[in-house]
DNA sequence: TCAAAAGTGTTCTGCGTACACCCATGG
DNA sequence: CCATGGGTGTACGCAGAACACTTTTGA
């Protein structure tokens, strides 16, 4: 038998590009009885974890049941142990009416998960909510969401992961906005273009932008292994 | 009453470089009655946590009792949670006569320090081994510190941990040597002293070094709040 | 024919790379 | 005076920043 782990749980920042914004995934918490349902709050994806389950594998659970989607881009953001994390004291009532245990403190390993809006099944309780301007959630979620968010930033910057983002056909202008409105900087057009079309890793196809009013741009696709290989032949120092 | 949590652990992967190596701090695993103590394993210091004891607060407390320092460089590394970490069996009936309870699983939370070898108070249960050909540690103590390894080589590259890991005041040379051994790539040596020299953020001191026999090297010092300019100042998109 | 965005060209500057060379010190 | 590493100079090429300009589409 596998038992619920009253120490631990497993909460989830998906985030997704919904243009123009980005926007993370938010639930609304269950009403429970003897707590007032007036209180609407949001909380992140997220549950206790089973006795036996290796976290990753919890995660990618929590994200099926959510969206639906397999294979997700996913990455252990850290370990959020305040010892007073479980505040304001009502939402430590909802959380012990709603498990049916008491709970003393629990941990949580918080994880970072990117995803294409449109692939995702929307569900009734599932909200797609934009970064910025969030409302007060449950716990400490909306500092782990400050936290993904930083976490967002910083590896944009060295790693392709606006990829994960976009559909798997995209333009230049896509990648664009989608680090404009990420890293909140605004950067040159036409030399963001010329920096792209020089990556050996974005291949173009032999297709274009369609129903479009103005000149259709060229769609290209990222290529994992080609990505691979430029990595590797890069070994700049730069503090 | 502060009382052990049985189901999470902190453990330190403590780096530090010890000309021309790097070397991860090791604990010589405590002999047992009932175990056979030919078993010099090796392990990380770590331990289990306090009920009421943020995990920060932990591993400083793990940190000091092992080095007699504080304020260290610390950054949590992650979470291990595969349920059969705790093997091979013989390292779990270790554990459980150590701590006088039954476990059944504990996760760790992996946290990960950079120091100079020179300012830490050496005791007898404390190794300092090369981070190449490590033993076969507990559990899975190697894969953190392989883990803390990748971390380490990834973030050398657009971060300064190289000073963490230096004394105060150091040469180029010096700086030139870590990057070496670290990241193990070959650098051409006049361009690099170039590039430290136009870092704002290293400041020349007043100060050579002395008792060596070439030609003594200027000694700079790293000012966190000068780099903390040149940080904003950055706004490269790299990929 | 106009708006909107795709896409190109040009100039300047700075930085990485490669490599030759001179300088200070202890032995 | 030699070995060792500190430190400078130079020349080339590529890449980023700034910005003007041309092209292709739908309405």
């Amino acid at each position: 038998m596998n038992k619920l782990n009253l120490h631990i749980s497993v909460d989830c920042v998906v985030l997704a590009y919904d243009y123009p914004q980005l926007k993370v995934l938010l639930i609304e918490r269950e009403a429970v009885n003897g707590i007032d349902t007036k209180l609407h709050k949001l909380k992140l994806p997220g549950h206790l974890i089973y006795e036996r389950e290796d976290f990753d594998v919890s995660a990618r659970r929590i994200l099926f049941e959510h969206t639906g989607l397999e294979n997700i881009f996913l990455r252990q953001l850290g370990v959020f142990s305040d010892p007073d994390r479980l505040n304001p004291p009502i939402d430590l009532e909802w959380a012990k009416k709603t498990i049916h245990e008491d709970l003393n403190r629990v941990v949580t390993i918080a994880y970072f998960a990117l995803i294409q809006l449109k692939s995702v099944n929307r569900t009734p309780q599932t909200i797609w909510h934009p970064v910025d301007d969030l409302p007060e959630l449950i716990f400490d979620h909306n500092l782990i969401i400050r936290r993904a968010l930083r976490h967002l930033r910083d590896e944009m910057r060295s790693k392709p992961l606006c990829f994960q983002l976009l559909p798997k056909k995209f333009t230049i202008r896509q990648v664009f906005e989608v680090y404009k409105v990420i890293l909140g900087i605004s950067i040159d057009k036409s030399n963001f273009r010329r920096k792209l079309k020089h990556l050996t890793f974005l291949v173009p196809l032999n297709e274009k932008e369609k129903d479009v009013s103005h000149k259709p741009a060229q769609l290209y696709r990222f290529d994992k292994k080609l990505y691979g290989k430029y990595e590797k032949g890069r070994n700049e120092i730069i503090f």
